[in-house]
DNA sequence: CCTCTCGTGGAGAGCGCTTTCCGAGTCTGC
DNA sequence: GCAGACTCGGAAAGCGCTCTCCACGAGAGG
């Protein structure tokens, strides 16, 4: 472990009186491998401390044990605010947690890429095409991003983690968020609310767009064909002002479906000031079961969305890809479910 | 972009009919060379649709352009339920944000590790040593992580967050935590508070232990020679039960000080659930400032801990540790500030 | 007019590894 | 006892790139 140039196989190969090809095949656990052989060369890979250098490995291989992890955005410039507030969110560390509970076990890592720019995009397919990672997951913020058919394009293995926006030849797991909307409009309905409100994320993103139109069919099933809305960006802070600008015109309100539980956090904040109890005067409902859920109170009664076994379900599929890319498109949908809190 | 085999240096001096030699300058913005073939060679690099192959390239220019952020833990198997909540907590989505604000700019991407077995963080260190990575940001979990040492005694450029458990040459960004938990005191103090505990974190790890010495000495400039401390691991679950027990051998609590805000958040669970209230019966003040403190109710006085700042500078200090090796070993410390809210 | 210098680009030697190809040695069966 | 099959390990050809070294031609100086 000393310092100087790492030892290499050609060191090793000395040490061990035997050629690199044979020291090549004893430690990639190739047969044909005299027995003695093959203890006299671990013997000199434990003399020489030696660890294969996995770049050069990689560049004969075609396969480098890594796994980019692309949040895919649309801004002008590369100085985007927005990054901040994402890697805060809940929700990327529970994707992170949920690929690594597979990838480590499989001994792939995890390389991290922002890209925002249409040049950065085609920069990173061009570096995945050419090996720099065995595959992607993806997850894509903007409405109309061209990622996703680039990579198809391209051949590059690559697993979304929610739905592409517009269809594209390429794996995904998503949860079936409009059931999950649909339930929500069912819980707060069976519990008698009747005037019912909804804070809805970017009308644009898929996942929101789905939560948005999963629970106006709900409630227009009930007889309630219109659905007093406030859009929010999913930040506790738009949350907020969301539940304001909602209450402002519906004074009377005495249940609200909020589309994350980053905005029902603000909701309730905004609730709490003009002392509006929950959920006695009004119901709040949440989406996500995000660790904000518990940390509310009253604690949010909200939709279940699996998203660490997601991750790891992405992970799964993109390492079967990686094995076998001529597998047919796959896509994985979670089903929702509600769990009862203290908000609704 | 089409499919099969991508283009490489080869095919572009084909196309613009000179060497190899020649492209690989062009590319790499050397010198000396005529500008009328530079255009010839661009040309030829934008028809075949040719990007760098970057495993190939660090191989021989033995930079990779890529950090590597490890997680080191400690545990005997490599299935750690724990992992999972690290990931959920605001810490790592902080320090994430912090490091890719500074290094997407520069170009650089983040490897994720995780790391937990002696073995496992033996062939991370010869990885990287074998130029896996240019770099390494440690987030060390355990107390006797023998990762920092062996890190820095095969002079891998690494930066830790938190300084490490025993003294070590190895640069490190920290917070002041000491400070912090004395201004909690101080605070908790001046609002009048008389009968003071604390829920703590491990006693083992830096931050932690520096939180309590630093509470504890400033409770003893003021006369309190004994604080009541109950442990918890850093989890709202944690922290709620810690408060409960804190509760029960001290009934007259009238104020607390949390290692963190999630803690903080357990605390004031159970102090709900016993019906105290917050600030009036019980003042309660966490440490971090994580989104958690907003999403808390009442919304938690706490400690500043500017985590991306730290992170932001952390890359920044293995950015050009990397740059230039001989670099004296460099610590930052961070102040941390008070923040007021409405838990105290 | 010849030599010296300098700017320019090609040839080729690696970076550290895997893997094909082959030759040499060992068994088996007839 | 020998052809054929099989086992084992070495030599060497790359993977795609960078960069040193060298050859060549042109402009400058004596």
């Amino acid at each position: 472990m000393r310092s100087g140039r790492a030892p290499t196989l050609e060191d090793v190969a000395r040490v061990a009186g035997v050629s690199r090809a044979t020291v090549s095949r004893v430690i990639n656990g190739i047969r044909n491998v005299d027995p003695q052989l093959h203890e006299v060369v671990w013997e000199a890979v434990g003399q020489t401390g030696y660890v294969p250098n996995r770049l050069a490995r990689s560049l004969v291989t075609r396969r480098t044990g890594t796994v980019a992890l692309i949040v895919s955005d649309s801004e002008t410039h590369d100085d985007d605010p927005f990054m901040g507030r994402f890697f805060a969110d809940p929700y990327f560390g529970r994707v992170v947690g949920g690929l690594m509970s597979v990838l480590r076990r499989e001994g792939v890592q995890l390389a991290l890429q922002i890209v925002g720019t249409d040049e950065g995009k085609k920069r990173l397919v061009g570096d995945l095409r050419s090996g720099q990672a065995d595959g992607a997951i993806v997850l894509s913020l903007p409405a109309a991003d061209p990622l996703p058919r680039m990579l198809a394009e391209a051949d590059v293995p690559a697993v979304m983690i929610g739905r592409p926006a517009e269809p594209v030849p390429v794996d995904y797991v998503d949860l079936a968020n409009d059931t999950g909307a649909a339930m929500a409009a069912e819980h707060l309905l069976s519990r008698g609310c009747r005037r019912i409100g909804m804070i809805s994320g970017p009308a644009d993103v898929p996942a929101s767009s789905d939560r948005i139109s999963g629970f106006r069919r709900a409630m227009a099933r009930h007889g309630h064909g219109w659905v007093p809305t406030a859009a929010g960006n999913f930040t506790q802070a738009s949350g907020e002002t969301a539940m304001r600008t909602l209450l402002a015109e519906n004074p009377a309100l005495d249940g609200v479906f909020v589309a994350n539980d980053l905005m029902a956090l603000g909701a309730l904040l905004a609730l709490r000031e003009v002392t509006r109890s929950v959920p006695g005067d009004i119901a709040v409902i949440g989406f996500d079961d995000s660790s904000a859920a518990t940390a509310a109170a009253p604690q949010l009664t909200t939709i279940r969305h699996p998203l660490e076994d997601m991750a790891a379900e992405a992970a799964r599929l993109l390492l079967a890809r990686v094995e076998e890319p001529s597998l047919r498109v796959a896509s994985v949908i979670y089903e929702p479910s509600l769990i009862r809190r203290g908000s609704a």
